[in-house]
DNA sequence: TGACTATATACCGAATGGAGTATATAGATC
DNA sequence: GATCTATATACTCCATTCGGTATATAGTCA
């Protein structure tokens, strides 16, 4: 069952506040680092958790990999990520993780594409 | 967060077929066992994980112990049942349960309140 | 009280998950 | 080629999960 294994990529809180980000722009590796305050191999390792089920997708962009949401998502997924959008609204949490993304896109320099949607 | 928890009670199969039979009515064990096809050991386990993280709540009934969803569902768990439902609708496992919940429902001779809403 | 029914729990084993430390890789720059 | 930066992977440890087998419990009925 595929919506099963959707939930099993929802389950943990660092990999929902990862796709959650994602609902908004690609972002790299850096960024989730940045706006989630954890360390890189933790980070790494859920976006290749997030990677191998097809949750993510990746393309490389000089040193940096850019990793985005599916261009075609499946219509279970795209459901629980609206769900998961509308959920967060409410959620301390997800809500600084964004404005820490928001301050990250302000300050920084990084070419167009990665945050482009 | 509360919303990974959720989202950890949704990530079995076992579980998520649980879940969107009890979206229809309250049930009790035998009546999961019937409609799932599954041991009975496996699925009152899955119950009492479930039921220790507040996602179904159960009342006695002479022998029987009925489960239901909660009163009173948080915002988050009321909008990802629906999303289940919505996804449950174009699967055909879910679909086949329900089917022989209803089956189940004709052919009994249990009393009104296992399956009153 | 004793048998029966519905359900729960204890225990075990295999598998998976998640975090941390250390190290490897790929591309960029000099 | 050497070095730097960004990212990934290997390895280890510990905790949790999931399924199965066996057994316990609570209520019912004779």
């Amino acid at each position: 069952m595929q919506l099963a294994e959707i939930y099993q990529c929802f389950c943990d809180p660092t990999r929902l506040r990862i796709l959650h980000l994602l609902t908004q722009s690609p972002l790299c590796v850096c960024h989730f680092q940045d706006a989630l305050g954890e360390p890189q191999v933790k980070i790494s390792k859920h976006l290749a958790y997030l990677r191998s089920r097809g949750l993510v997708q990746t393309k490389r962009h000089g040193n940096w990999i850019i990793y985005s949401l599916p261009d075609k998502p499946s219509d279970e997924l795209a459901l629980n990520l609206q769900c998961l959008q509308d959920c967060a609204q409410s959620d301390p949490m997800f809500r600084k993780d964004l404005q820490r993304l928001e301050k990250l896109k302000a300050s920084c320099c990084e070419p167009a594409e990665v945050f482009a949607k």
